[in-house]
DNA sequence: AGGCTGGATCGATGTCTGTCAATACAACCT
DNA sequence: AGGTTGTATTGACAGACATCGATCCAGCCT
């Protein structure tokens, strides 16, 4: 079980139809912020679309002109933010996407259909 | 100026499926920075949900145990960010969500339909 | 066992960021 | 004009963050 519906989901339509409270926004800054750098946005979108879900390690840091050490940092953070996934396999050690976590992202980000149609919507 | 489909959209079908390349991660990187704290959460929430699609900034600072000046610092840096617009009527100013950039982000983090399944989906 | 390669951790450093008090600017109201 | 209230800007400062070189740990291969 990935640790969601401990208390916060289920009630939280999105951030745009009501107000988050202290907790809520105090839960899902850390999310965004991960995904506040070029580079782990990198990481993430080469990891997400891997061929076989997955990417090698070995595959992502010559792809940067980053010292080994940094890429290991961002993925670090990725995966402290639930973003992403590791597994060893021999030598290697293999990053994948945890889906849940985008997905809910972007329900979050996502305006109910009876938005409230933004007044000066003209342009 | 927000830095919208000058360039770069409309091809971008989201980070989950190609490889974002340095020039859009570069420009959405901010984005999600700008999302990536509890405050400005908050503060996006608050004017994304408020009545008539806007909400004075006099309702927004006292809803915070911050000073002032920090609370304006935050709607500086969304607006920066093209996340929200503002206006000033008379002795106020109102605050109301940009939708498109929002929508933006959530089209970036939606998987498209034919996600590949990520292996040990078992549980 | 000994050596080698892939990856993570540690410690240090320069930059960015969140916060505040003080101040400036804008619009209203005598 | 002068005073008052709402909002933005400035300058300063502590804490957080991105980055690196050096080092350590894990697994492979003679």
């Amino acid at each position: 079980m990935l640790g969601q519906d401990d208390d916060s989901d289920g009630c939280c339509p999105g951030l745009l139809s009501a107000p988050l409270d202290e907790a809520q926004a105090a839960e899902l800054a850390p999310l965004f912020k991960a995904l506040g750098d070029p580079v782990r946005l990198r990481l993430l979108s080469m990891i997400a679309s891997g061929q076989g879900g997955e990417v090698c390690v070995c595959d992502l840091t010559p792809a940067f002109d980053l010292s080994q050490p940094t890429i290991s940092h961002h993925l670090k953070l990725l995966r402290q933010a639930g973003l992403i996934d590791s597994e060893r396999r021999g030598t290697w050690v293999y990053y994948r996407l945890v889906p849940e976590t985008t997905d809910r992202l972007a329900d979050i980000l996502t305006r109910p259909a009876d938005s409230p149609a933004p007044a000066g919507a003209a342009s």
